[in-house]
This record gives structure tokens, sequence and C-alpha cells, in this order.
DNA sequence: GCCGTTTTCGGCCCGACTGTTTTCAGTCG
């Protein structure tokens, strides 16, 4: 798919125009239409050949034909002609924080700095406050800035943020003057990673707030501070920005600062196109300026002519249009899961016993749990030999009876050799309650023999679900060459459910995928993968996945009873 | 550059904090 490398030399564009000092709106037409191909489930490839890429959204004339341009031919003579215009190392620069087009461009202009070490230099020895708008200050940030820049990790997994922000809202909570605090931002969206944390609160004494704020011991340095917004950087370099309004404008403020920005902005256009103004503070009358709502979310959405659209929903990818139609989802709840599918005990690589994960599994109030070691040829992770299935199967049933308020279901992650054939015979797979297949070695495959090695396992007959059906670690690796297009229709036709694996730096399913998967009558399980019990909590993460993928109950298995899991698997 | 049940031209979300400025531009949320 040549889908992220047109997004890229799109953003290129926007960049290299900005610096040149280009139209604002022009830019931001580059910049949509780039996230836009990111996030495209087609290849635009297939787009360009069948000439119908001004269907989309934010593409118009001239853009599908510098598209198409370099889809063809590899190469966009626009870029290169900008490019001799604007150097790209300009681009760098705008990676400062603090730094945008108009003092990049201003310091090219004068200075000819086209780098970070030039700009540092320059800095340091106090050769930028001859500039116009530039004095010791600006020195001093930018210093700063490329500093922050350089040992700044970028984006951390959702569990990380969610841990520091749970924390950060357990202090705040102890400042007397706060009538309300909550989460909000991307972590409140649950999205699967996180660039900062956003924190928003009411209160009648916003600076006796603020002060509390910075004084948390974490903060590492205080990048802002004003009477209603305040940002920190923590010791652990994650970025926190704080709000506070009055009461009145919670729910206003609530709206703005859960985002995404992508859903506010298309939001307030259409607020001010029914004659309305809306910002953090609330919903006004666009002429009188008159406050009509703001109090909460709920009242705005409504009064705008919306159902409540969830935060896991507001990514601009459809929820308002549903929400004004009210044919928005139900989604399936935090606390509708009875179960997790997917656990490793010290059968394989996990490091607990069954009897320690069943326990822990009843504590968290679950039904059942399904427990799945590797298979025999997955030697690096203790694979289970078809011998040691047998004294397994005998265990756990063992267990099950300790535990007559909770079912134990026996299941097997099951290799899908790079053949397609599965690591089990199915005289061994029969006894398992349910089958999940998976990816776990030979990821270096083209598309068409990865595809057509996952639809083999698949077709097997045995098999129930699919694990972790991409094999994307966040961060650290790509999914594997797959037709998910193909692999879904595949999991319908064989009723085999997909897997929305819940370990934080899986999720995957991922959200766009699992809606995909959905609107092609595909049916899901969670599992956390748990290594130790200390992972099941993991499943909140998966749930959120789920939502974010607009998923009922009735599309996860996890919510139904043992008695209709039986029906299903285990029978 | 895109787009259209008030428009094919003229809009395109709206506001806080900072530094350098004497009234605001730039950057960021
Ligand atoms: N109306 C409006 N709201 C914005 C804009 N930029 C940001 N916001 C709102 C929506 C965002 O979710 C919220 C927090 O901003 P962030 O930059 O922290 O983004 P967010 O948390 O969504 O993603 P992140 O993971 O932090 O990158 O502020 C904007 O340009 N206009
Ligand atoms: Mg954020
Ligand atoms: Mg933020
Ligand atoms: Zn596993």
């Amino acid at each position: 798919m040549k889908n992220q490398l047109v997004a890229d030399t799109l953003y290129m564009i926007a960049d290299l125009l900005d610096l040149k000092g280009d139209a604002f709106f022009k830019t931001r037409a580059y910049r949509i239409a780039a996230q836009t191909i990111e996030a495209l489930d087609e290849d635009i490839e297939r787009l360009v050949n069948q000439g119908t890429l001004e269907s989309i959204p934010g593409i118009g004339e001239a853009l599908a034909k510098k598209i198409t341009e370099l889809v063809k031919t590899g190469k966009l003579d626009y870029l290169e002609r900008l490019k001799k215009e604007v150097p790209t190392g300009l681009i760098d620069l705008l990676g400062i924080p603090g730094l945008g087009p108009k003092k990049v461009a201003a310091l090219y202009k004068k200075f000819g700095i086209t780098s970070i070490q030039a700009l540092r230099e320059a800095a340091s020895t106090g050769g930028l406050r001859t500039l116009e708008g530039f004095g010791e200050i600006t020195e001093r940030n930018i210093l700063r800035g490329i500093q922050l820049l350089e040992k700044t990790s970028g984006r951390v997994l959702l569990n990380v943020a969610y841990e520091d922000g749970t924390r950060y809202l357990n202090y705040m909570k102890r400042c007397k003057k706060i009538t309300k605090i909550e989460i909000a931002g991307s972590l409140r969206r649950m999205k699967e990673t996180i660039g900062d944390l956003d924190i928003l609160a009411s209160s009648t004494d916003p600076e006796a707030v603020m002060d509390f704020f910075i004084q948390y011991p974490e903060v590492a340095e205080v990048l802002a501070k004003g009477s209603t917004k305040s940002s920190v950087l923590l010791n652990d370099n994650l970025q926190v920005d704080f709000r506070v309004v009055e009461e009145k404008s919670y729910g206003a403020a609530l709206q703005y600062f859960t985002g995404s920005k992508d859903h506010n902005v298309t939001l307030r256009g259409l607020a001010a196109r029914k004659g309305f103004k809306l910002n953090e503070y609330g919903l006004f009358d666009k002429t009188t300026e008159k406050y009509i709502v703001g109090k909460t979310e709920e009242e705005i959405y409504k009064k705008l002519g919306f159902a409540y659209i969830e935060p896991e929903l507001r990514e601009n990818r459809g929820e308002l249009e549903a929400a004004k139609k009210k044919t928005l989802p139900n989604l399936v709840g935090y606390e509708q899961i009875n179960g997790d599918f997917h656990v490793h005990s010290t059968w394989s690589d996990g490091s607990d016993a069954i009897e320690t994960i069943a326990s822990a599994a009843q504590h968290r109030g679950y039904e059942f749990i399904g427990i799945t070691d590797h298979s025999q040829s997955l030697k690096i992770a203790n694979g289970m030999t078809e011998e040691r299935v047998q004294k397994k199967l005998d265990e756990i049933n063992k267990v099950n009876k300790k535990f007559p308020d909770l079912r134990i279901f026996s299941g097997t992650e099951c290799d899908i050799k790079t053949d397609g054939t599965l690591d089990y015979s199915d005289k061994i797979l029969e006894q398992f309650d349910f089958v999940y297949i998976g990816i776990h070695t030979g990821f270096k495959m083209d598309k068409e023999t990865m595809t057509k090695r996952i639809i083999r396992g698949m077709e097997n007959g045995q098999a129930n679900f699919m694990a972790h059906p991409t094999g994307r670690l966040i961060g650290k690796r790509d999914p594997y060459e797959v037709d998910i297009e193909q692999i879904i229709d595949i999991a319908k036709q064989t009723d085999t459910r997909l897997e929305i694996n819940s370990f934080p730096d899986r999720l995957d399913l991922d959200d766009a995928h699992a809606k995909l998967a959905k609107e092609h009558g595909v049916r899901f399980v969670l599992g956390t993968d748990s290594h130790s019990i200390n992972h099941l909590e993991f499943m909140r993460f998966g749930i959120a996945t789920a939502r974010r993928g607009w998923l009922t109950k009735k599309d996860i298995l996890n919510t139904s009873s043992v008695k209709d899991i039986e029906k299903i698997v285990g029978g």
C-alpha cells in the first residue's frame, strides 16, 4: 500500500507551503487530505486506477492530479520544485516546541539556518536577538525547546498514560477548591497511544487550583501558567495540560478538551451554520452572544440536534452524522465483560499457575476464564507437546472443581505454521474447549502468501478465534503484510471470531479494523494475552478499543453467560 | 485547496499564553 507514502508527501508539502507563507487554508487542505488517506482502509492505488480519488471528501481536482502523478510515477514534480524553494531541513526545525513556520522561515531568511545544530549554535552565542521579534528569552526558549525535542520520547502507550493520569487525578482530588475534575483529551477517548495528558477542573478559585496543580511532586518543569490554563512536564517527560473553568462552563470545556480536534472543528462549524457559537465556555447565540447551555456535554449535543456521543467515538469518523440521525450504536460497557479468553499459565510462558489465575479471575468478578498456552512448535515460549496437553487438561478439570462459581475453559493458542497448517492434530484440537489460532513466527512473508496461510488456518474447521490478527506491536513492529479485507471475509464465512487483543502494545485488531470487520458482519472476542495475573486488568483497553470500533454488547462473546458461551465453544 | 437545501465565490472553529510589542503575532490547545 502506498497510502502512507502519499500521506507523508502531502504532509511534507503542507509544511513546505507553511514555511513559504502560503495561505493557511490551503495548507490545511493538504493536511486534511493527508489525514484522510492515512486512515483509509482502501488501497489508494486502486482509487487512482479507477479514477475515483475525487469521491474522497477533501480531495478535489488539484490534489487528485498530484496524487495520481505520485502513485503512477513515484515522483511529484510540484514537490521537487517546492524543495528547490524551501530547504527540507527546515521541517526538522518545526519539531522544536515553540517554533512554528513563521519563526523558522525568519531564521532561515535572516541567518540561513537550516538545521537544529546550526540553530543551537546561533542561539547559544546570542546570535538571534538581532532579529525582529526575537530576544534573549526567545534564545533561551529555543535552546530549551531543542533539549525537550531530543529527550521527549513521543507518544506513550495507553496504559502508561492511564496510570500517570490516575495518579495525577488522585493528587488533584485533595485540592479543596476543586468542585469537579476529570481526565479529558485522547486519554478520555482511550486512544491507543497518548501524546499528552489533559485534565479539566471546575473551581471558583482558579489561581489557587493552578498553584496546587504545579505543586505535584512529579512535575519536572512548568511550561506555561495562566489563570485558566497551565502546562507542565512530568519527570517521565509526559506533558500535562490543565484547564480550569466555572461550573456553568464545565460541560462545554469537557466537550472542547476531550476532542478530538477534528470532531471539535466539525461540530463548531455545524454550530455556526445554525446560528450558534460553540467554545469551551458554552454554547452561545452567535448574534446576541447570549449563553444558552454549557453545564453538561449532553445538553450541548442535544441543543445542536445530536444524540450524546461517547468520548471513544469522537474522532470525526462519521459519529456526528450518526448522532444526528440517532443511529449511534449502543456501545459495549466497561462492566459488561464476564471473562477473558486469552491467558497464559506456567504450562507455557505465563508466570502464574492455573489456580492462581482462577483465583484472580474470580476476584475480578469474572464468570469464566480461558487458559490458552502456546502450541508445541513454539519452543521459545515453552509451547506444549501433545502429552503435556493431556496433563494440563487434567489439571484444569481439577481446578474447575475447586471453583464452582468460575468456569475455566481449556483453550490453546495454536500456531499457524508457515504452510497454513495448525500446530496440533485435529484429534488434539478437538479436546480443547476452544482454539485460538495465530501467527507467531515467519512474519516476513509476502502479502498473498501470508493471507493464504491465515485463511488456511481459519478454514481448518477447528479454529474458533483468530488471535492478534495483524501481529503489530505498537512502536516496535509493523503488522505483517496481509489482506485484512480478505481475512475479514473468510472470518465471516468460517464463523471465526476475530480477537481484539487487549495487551496495550498490541490492541489488535485496532479500532478502525474492528469497525470495518463489524460492518462485514464479523464477531469478536476479547483477550488480554496475560502472561501474569497483573495483566488481567488490560481488559479495559480491549473494551475501549471495541468501543472505539463502534462495537456493541452482542458483537463480543465475552459479554455472554457461560451457558451461552458453551453453546458456541466447549460443547 | 475544498466545497455548496440560504452560496460556484467566499467562507473555512475558537481561544489562552508568551514574548516583545505599545497593540499583537506566533504558537499551541
Ligand atoms: N476547537 C479546538 N480544539 C482543540 C484544538 N486543538 C486541540 N483541541 C482540543 C481537542 C483535543 O482533544 C484537546 C487536547 O489537545 P491535545 O493536543 O492534547 O490532543 P489530544 O489529547 O486529542 O491528543 P494527544 O494524544 O494529546 O496528541 O484540546 C483546536 O485547534 N481547536
Ligand atoms: Mg492530549
Ligand atoms: Mg494537550
Ligand atoms: Zn498469547
